[in-house]
DNA sequence: GGAAGTCTTGACCGATCGTTCCAAACTCGT
DNA sequence: ACGAGTTTGGAACGATCGGTCAAGACTTCC
């Protein structure tokens, strides 16, 4: 039979997502995958597909690693509470480090493609809700143990929580100051009670 | 002496305002501008130069239009905590209305060109900075007026408000649920006691 | 040592990109 | 009426875009 691929997929896909991180989507040209990638452009297209197929799945990628995995640590390695404090402070720390300015994939996504591709929107969608949800289940385990006030709307608080994260990720692209950060995860503690 | 442009250049700019401000910059290209603008290669580049020195000519164009004036008018046509919110309700609205997605072209810039052009990201900054400071004024006049508890630290919650802002322009891009945005209107009234 | 089949490679495709340029159209001062 | 000075329209530029393809390199099975 054939022939093993000399490239491993999944290093590649993490390559692509580092480069369409960086620069966006429409600014990542495929010569530029195949650059970064170590795979050459029939290979590229013959593994992932077209660019936006590849880009999908970069997104899932990042929406794996990045979300779905992180948040599973965060829940299990800190409490309800530690675990929100937790998240927030991991994203100023990747923020300020090295100034690499690069955010959120699912964030610049949000804003560059959501509003023309409804597949990559469903995407972000879900992610956001999920991300959401995780504040939202956070804070109800943090009232049920009597870490988080009662009196606090956990829905509402969860959204609000979601709006200080996702603006963490725009300031990380545009306004990487450490004091400004510092700021809204002041506020996100002090919505917690 | 010569003869005067056919087009009128505030009425160009102004579409070509729109068209970065839906499409992002990468991905409106020359042909798009000429076509919504009204005027030809030629005289667009005679006019306003290459498509990145058109670019922050529009930039500076949606500043003054949506944040100095806007601001201006905030300032003028509400008091400091009815301002406030009085923004906070006119970024929903047009987020809600027509589902145009459009979002705010500052936020969309911060994203896509800041890590990566200086001059683009100075720009963006200093309308940060100014959206942070009509926030920071109306507050602190507020608390002189009575209108806003003295308790509330006058920085870090303009720093919040700007989160909440912030996001509230993501989500018009990506999420554009009306209860979301209201969550996040409820909280920016919280937190001006 | 073929035969079969997969992966790699780089040339190549038409389309479009941002940009330039120039002849034609036009308005003025004289 | 005529030349000076501008704008217009559109052809054309080289570069690059996303995407394809055929031929060679290689591994496996018989």
């Amino acid at each position: 039979m054939p022939w093993e691929k000399n490239f491993n997929t999944g290093e590649a896909l993490s390559e692509a997502m580092h480069a369409f991180w960086a620069r966006g989507y429409e600014a990542t040209s495929i010569s530029d995958l195949v650059d970064c990638m170590g795979v050459n452009r029939g290979s590229l297209y013959a593994t992932f597909g077209d660019k936006r197929s590849l880009f999908i799945r970069v997104l899932r990628h990042y929406g794996a690693l990045h979300l779905h995995d992180w948040v599973a640590a965060l829940t299990h390695a800190h409490g309800p509470r530690g675990g929100i404090l937790a998240a927030f402070e991991e994203a100023i720390a990747t923020a300020i480090e090295g100034g690499s300015r690069k955010g959120c994939l699912l964030v610049n996504t949000a804003l560059e493609l959501s509003p023309h591709d409804q597949e990559i929107s469903e995407i972000v969608k879900e992610c956001l809700i999920e991300m959401e949800t995780f504040f939202h289940d956070m804070i109800r385990q943090g009232q049920a143990q009597g870490e988080i006030p009662a009196h606090v709307d956990a829905l509402d608080t969860a959204r609000s929580l979601l709006s200080l994260f996702v603006a963490i990720r725009v300031f990380s692209r545009s306004r990487p100051e450490e004091s400004l950060m510092r700021s809204v995860a002041k506020q996100a503690r002090t919505l917690l009670g």
